[in-house]
RNA sequence: CGGGAUGUAGCGCAGUUGGCUAGCGUGCAUGGUUCGGGUCCAUGAGGCCGCGGGUUCGAGUCCCGCCAUCCCGACCA
């Protein structure tokens, strides 16, 4: 391509609207435009490399036996309402309606789609495993859409459902899998930290997310050092130290204390001078679906994790509860909610970590009054216990028990085992070799795929733009010709440009008739891989000059040599990325 | 949804305290100069000052309403 027939708009300076490297890069080197919030126009470079990304998870999913359909954006209402997740998706669902008054989604993910065209389509035992995947775009009306196309309403992604009649069937395909995306994500430079994500509710026995370690990513990961465990922060299992049980001695009498004013745990080990551990925490939540109200117990110096409290409880939404709610329950105002001697009566459910507490100080369900000396089993039981502990840096490793570390990170893929939520649903049978008819079971993989981009970039770039790995970049070679208006020059690069074409590197020759430094600042920005430069200094001396973005390497070489070196270093560099 | 911020030339910003011809940088056009890392000089084009209403002789500026965009948070009593 000659940059002279491009829309290739660079920005000198940092759009407005961007914070993050990724989201800054990617509009100053002219690889999207944002339309509105949440959804952007890939501009000519952009789709190049999107396209690129989409064909390297195409050839891996090829690979495994996939086979690539296009489903709709648009979903009939009914189809969803099959599964119930026309009511359970709530706000994210984009939703509108054609002329006739019919309802649609725009479709956020597709095992309605997919299930749906598997139950017209399959009949027989004979025909398993069935991998079907797409790209395509997807709508999420995402609460807050932030950071470019790392979060995004409107977004591009891989999308791979498979069916089974057996757990075995399954296992291999979700194995085959976790072994395709790994070799996505290292084909696309990127380093991927692989997470489990025991998935609670869903009961299934495999998870796995692909996050990208970032300081500006929403998604927490708890990591061992020691050992391979990783788990996102709102699936970690936590082992706690327990209190020296000994050190507490004999346990007194429940007593009243007076307590002013003093609600918070921080408030209360200032008044009391007890060390935090030595509280218990009540909070009270509320199901929004059912209105039922439960009360959650956790030690003074944890917090619970609102997501497997949930699970515990099997509820679907989980919020705390309003002033009224606690009055109601607790007979007290926020502030003096304890296990002991509830107003009214309602579920309480207690972390481990409540469980060996002895001389325990928690709220008296009185105004400005809180217990002393609460022993768990004499002064209140509660009716379940189980891990609802939200996960910290510093604790011990579930499974080695050395300490855990913390980082953020951004999920750039995810495989988990679905089980028959769907085909059960949707009345789905085939049958097996017995004749009789079973219901499959499936698994659904994703990866973001125009989030993977932005990935990339936060994971490759410096302080003059992007450095893309040879195999996604939007142009493999750049031609710079320093000095476009001189005929000999001008004839040298076209030269070159064409070797190049015929050796199937992909050349952006920057023929523009500007100075030279402007061209190579755009094409470091863009992060072409390697420069080759053209120049009436270096055709005196009958070499020509090929500069490596990522290292700064430059290396002198004959015309005919170029194809040859070019690709040379692209094997390097790709070498280099194991 | 709650909080904060911002909307002025394609892009980045000043101007709002103090009401009257709307500015700077960059980009764009023309001429010259320079020519291997965003040259320098000159000339020029380019504005519903987010939208609607109000106050006033007069509003980018003051008041009211709305819209859009960005950031933070979304309840740990």
């Amino acid at each position: 391509m000659r940059m002279t027939r491009l829309l290739f708009p660079t920005l000198k300076e940092v759009p407005r609207d961007a914070v993050i490297p990724s989201h800054i890069l990617m509009l100053r080197a002219g690889l999207i435009r944002k339309l509105g919030s949440g959804f952007y126009t890939y501009l000519p470079l952009g789709l190049r490399i999107l396209k690129k990304i989409e064909n390297i998870i195409r050839e891996e999913m090829d690979k495994i036996g996939a086979q690539e359909v296009l489903f709709p954006i648009l979903i009939p209402k009914e189809l969803w309402e099959e599964s119930g997740r026309w009511d359970a998706f709530r706000k994210e669902l984009f939703r509108l309606q054609d002329r006739h008054e019919n309802h649609y989604a725009l479709g956020p993910t597709h095992e309605e789609s997919v299930t749906d065209l598997f139950r017209r389509e399959y009949t027989s035992y004979r025909e398993m495993p069935v991998v079907i995947y797409q790209m395509a775009v997807k709508f999420r009306d995402e609460i807050r859409p932030r950071f470019g196309v790392m979060r995004s309403r409107e977004f591009i992604m891989k999308d791979a459902y498979s069916f089974h009649l057996t757990e075995e069937c399954l296992d291999k395909t979700y194995n085959d899998m976790s072994i395709a995306y790994q070799a996505i994500f290292k084909r696309l430079g990127l380093k991927t930290l692989s997470v489990r994500a025991d998935t609670g509710a869903m009961g299934g026995s495999g998870s796995e997310e692909f996050m990208v370690e970032n300081e500006t990513g929403e998604e927490i990961i708890v990591f061992c050092r020691s050992c391979s465990y990783a788990a996102n922060i709102e699936k970690a299992e936590t082992v706690l130290q327990q209190p020296d049980v000994s050190a507490a001695a004999e346990t007194s009498a429940l007593e009243e204390t007076a307590t002013p004013g003093v609600r918070t745990i921080e408030e209360l080990e200032n008044f009391l001078k007890l060390p935090k551990m030595s509280f218990i925490k009540s909070l009270i939540y509320k199901n929004p679906d059912s209105g039922s109200l439960v009360m959650a117990l956790i030690r003074g110096d944890r917090e619970i994790n609102e997501k497997k409290l949930a699970g515990a409880l099997g509820w679907a939404e989980i919020t705390l509860a309003g002033d009224n709610e606690i009055l109601e329950v607790t007979g007290a105002p926020a502030g003096f909610a304890g296990p002991c001697l509830l107003k009214k009566k309602v579920e309480i459910i207690a972390d481990l970590s409540v469980k060996e507490m002895r001389n325990a100080v928690s709220g008296a369900n009185k105004k400005d009054t809180h217990y002393k000396n609460i022993k768990f089993g004499r002064d209140f039981t509660p009716d379940r216990i189980a891990d609802i502990n939200k996960a910290h840096s510093g604790d011990a490793c579930p499974s080695c028990r050395q300490k855990l570390f913390e980082s953020r990170g951004v999920e750039v893929g995810h495989i988990f085992k679905l089980g028959d939520k769907y085909t059960k649903a949707f009345g789905v049978k085939i049958a097996d070799n017995n004749s009789s008819e079973k219901i499959p079971i499936m698994g659904c993989y994703g990866i973001g795929v125009n989030r993977s981009l932005a990935a990339v970039i936060e994971q490759n770039h410096d302080e003059n733009g992007i450095i893309f790995p040879p195999q996604i970049a939007p142009y493999q070679a750049g031609i710079i010709s320093v000095n476009a208006a001189d005929s000999r020059v001008f004839a040298v690069s076209e030269e070159i440009y064409n070797i190049l074409q015929k050796e199937d590197i992909e050349a952006l020759w920057d023929d523009r008739d500007i100075r030279a430094g402007i061209k190579f600042k755009d094409a470091d920005l863009a992060g072409i891989p390697v420069k080759i430069i053209i120049s009436e200094k270096a055709l005196g001396s009958g070499q020509i000059e090929i500069k490596i973005r990522k290292t700064g390497e430059t290396r002198m070489v004959k015309k005919e040599e170029i194809a040859s070196v070019t690709k040379a270093i692209f094997a390097e560099l790709e070498d280099a990325q194991q």
